[in-house]
Formats: C-alpha cells, structure tokens, sequence
DNA sequence: ATTACAGTGTGGTTAGACCACACCGAATTC
DNA sequence: GAATTCGGTGTGGTCTAACCACACTGTAAT
C-alpha cells in the first residue's frame, strides 16, 4: 500500500468514527507527518485527492478561511470526474443528458409541494424573467434544477444532479450559439419553467415528470444534440 | 490558480484534442514537470488527482504496466467519493439504496433482450447457484446487477450503479449479519434474480423494473434498513 | 487610541536525493 | 549455441529541507 493512501485510510477513519466532523478542521500537514510517521509529502498527496473529492477544503494563511477543514461538495466533485471522462470520449453526451432526464423526471414526480428548495426555484424563476445576459440566465437556469432536484430530498440524487449539469456546463454555453432563435428559446423556457413549477406545487408529480423530460430533451434537440446518437 | 491545477488543465487539454487517448501513456513527470516548467512534485499532484478520479493509472518499473497510462474506471472512482461522503453522514445510506432503486429499475425497462451484457449476467447466475461462501455470493451478485445495468446500455448509468453499490459494499457485507436465515434469503434472492432475468429477455420492461424494486427494496428492509429514516 | 511592525502558523512550491521495481542487453557460463 | 547472470536504465514512490505568500496576533512606537 502506498504511503498516502495509508494517509487516507487514516483521514477516512477520523471521519467514520465522528472524531472529523463537517466544517471541522484537519491537523496541520506537518503534524500530520509526524503523527503517522510519513512525509509531508505524502500527506499533502492525501489531501489533494480529498479535495478533489469535495471532502475538504485547503486555505492558506491563518484565521477563518485558513487550513484545512472539512466541507461536503459531493456534487462539485462528480462533475468535474464526470467532464474529465467525457473529455476522454468514454462518456457520451447522449448518455448524461439521458440520465439527467431520468433523475429530473424522478425528483419532479417526487417533489412535494411545501418544501423550502421550491421557494428559491420560485425565487430563481423571478430573476430569470428580468435576466438579459445570456450567461447569467444560463447560470440560473442550472440553479433552478438544482434546487428542483432538491425538493425530493435525497441528497444523492441532488449530488448527481448537481454534477450532471456542471460536467457539461461548458457544453450547454457552446450550444445556445447553435440555436436559431435564442430570445425565442428563452421565452418557451421561462414557460416551460413556470408550468414545471406548478404541477410540481399543485402535487401533480405524473405532469411535473413529464413536462421536465419534455423541457430537457427539447433544449438538447433544438440545440442539435441527438437523442441518441451512433455508439462507437 | 495553484499549479498542480496548471498541469489538470494541460492533461485536461491532451485529453480534449485527442493527443491523449485512452491506453495511452503520459509522459514521465520528470519529463512533465520540464516542459511544463514546474517541479515534479506539482505534476504529482495532478496525477494522484487523476487517478483518484479513475483517469489514469500510474505503475512503477517498466514495461507494460509500467508509466501513467489513461484508462476509464468511472465507476470505482465515484464509488469512492461516495464513500467518502457517507463517512461524513451528510449522504443517508437510505438515498443511496432508493437511488439505486431508481436507476436499476430504469436500465431492467429500457434493456432489450440480445445484448451480450445479458449473457454474461445469465452466466453469472449460473455461477451463484454453486457458490457457497457468502462473500463470494455478494460479490457475484454484485456484477449480476451491474452486467444489468449495462444492459440499458448508457455509460452513465452504469458508471453510477457501479458507484453506488461500491459506495456501500462493505455496509451490505455487515447486513448478511442480520439476517435471520441466509440460505432462505439465498433461495429466494436466486429466484428473483432469475425472474428478473427472465423479464428482461422476454422484453417485459414494466414487469422487470418492478421486480428489481422489490428484490432490492426487500434486501435491505429485511436485514434492517429502513427504506426512508428520519434525517438529521 | 491609533498605527506600524515583527512574530507565528498555515498551505504552496521547489530542488535534490534515494529507493524499489521491471525490463533490456551484454557478458559470462555451461 | 543456449542458458544464465548481472549491470544499466527509466519508471513511479518517498523523503528531507528549505523558502515563499498569506493572514492573523500581539506588541511596541506614535
């Protein structure tokens, strides 16, 4: 076994054990190395792969924001595993739209109305009407089913959710320029947005699912994406 | 920006414009870290980061599997940010399981019979009649459901069912435990399995995705696991 | 009371060295 | 001639020891 790995181990235990908690902070790296007999090396390779992990959270100098603490940001995390995967052609882009629409539709028919996460969807809706930056809308946009996935309450289907959309996030900015209409486009999405939001509200999961999958795959194929394009 | 993440993004870039492919070596770090004019230690950094994420694989020696080559090993990587995160309790084991609940069912509707993903997964139940140990049992279970899952033949997918139930792998090993009568859960998970299977290749989606429920619902409800607890 | 500044501890980065490993090839041996 | 032995070479893995930038803290000078 690898020297950091026997570090992770270790990390991975304090948490397990509840000694590391979140918001919590890890001992100083040098301490560290000296606690588990290892290098400091070692330990900075444990803790980089952490934070790629979305487990911690590294911040220099001293006070609030400094050292490492221990955050919980499953989602930032996949996605970009997600977007290195898909840069090696083994993840099509078929596939995860595929598979937002699956959990999208899941969270929609799920949701219940009530819920805190369908207030800032609402909220989110509002600025969406008097955004004119393409950008910006976008960036809502992505908010805004974040926060839909949310409604379901789980936390894993939010996480995926979360990264689903930020793998292809680049890839969503690329296509809008594909559109024929893109003030057009925007006008049936707010629509569309606002239709979800009340089936979901008036507890009509069946039509929320619905709409949501309508909503996604219409975007993907206005902007040109197949369904399901040819596999190699 | 940090410069291990300087050297993420040239890999990133490689991987994009296709000078990196899958099977292919990186350079050497020595021979990174030159050209990137930063120290070996940094490009280090960023190669743990990749392998973490299921991206490369780095071998000492030399040889065949020797040096930093790219594979595509989505599924272990997720599953081990997952686990991570379900150390530090912020994802309920229980949205785990009704997430797995959610893309299994999904991949036994949309599999059609034929695909060679099914002839492995028949294969495998064959395999499990005669097996004794319990942790072999599990472990050939394991592959049954993930051979399922690429069945439906999105990459996602199967990348996340695979995360999933390596996620919680040793969580279901400790469940065994509970049971009241393994080899009666045995019999009865051998059947369901078949009947799943027997579904599928009949192209009865509905009836497939519905079995699939119930086999992993009652799993984990009969050693213990409540389908949806109360969250913190 | 305010300001200026040295002190301290954090992660970030670097250089240089050594190790174990696995192959490759030449020299040696049979 | 074939088999064996043993350096040579290049790979990642690890370690040490420094220095940097940063942000706060306490003290000293104003």
């Amino acid at each position: 076994m690898r020297t950091h790995e026997l570090v992770l181990q270790w990390i991975e235990k304090q948490l397990s054990d509840g000694d590391l908690t979140l918001g919590g902070r890890l001992p100083g790296e040098r301490t560290m190395a000296e606690q588990l007999q290892v290098s400091r090396t070692s330990v900075r390779e444990a803790v980089r792969i952490l934070e790629a992990m979305g487990v911690v959270r590294a911040g220099v100098g001293s006070g609030k924001d400094a050292g490492t603490v221990v955050i919980a940001e499953p989602g930032s995390a996949l996605g970009s595993t997600l977007r290195l995967h898909v840069a090696t052609r083994h993840l099509p882009v078929a596939d995860i739209v595929e598979t937002r629409v699956l959990l999208e539709s899941w969270a929609a028919e799920r949701a219940t109305a009530g819920v805190p996460a369908l207030g800032e969807a609402a909220d989110l809706l509002d600025r969406m009407d008097s955004e004119q930056d393409i950008d910006a809308f976008l960036a809502l946009d992505a908010r805004f089913h974040v926060a839909l996935a949310e409604a379901a309450g789980n936390a894993v289907v939010s996480a995926m959710m979360a990264s689903l959309r930020g793998a292809i996030e680049n890839y969503a900015g690329e296509l809008t320029e594909n559109l024929p209409d893109w003030s057009a486009t925007c006008v049936r999405l707010r629509a569309e947005h606002r239709a979800i939001l009340a089936a979901v509200n008036n507890n009509d999961g069946g039509t929320a699912a619905a709409l949501v999958a309508a909503h996604i795959q219409g975007f993907y194929k206005e902007a040109g994406v197949g369904s399901n394009p040819a596999r190699d």
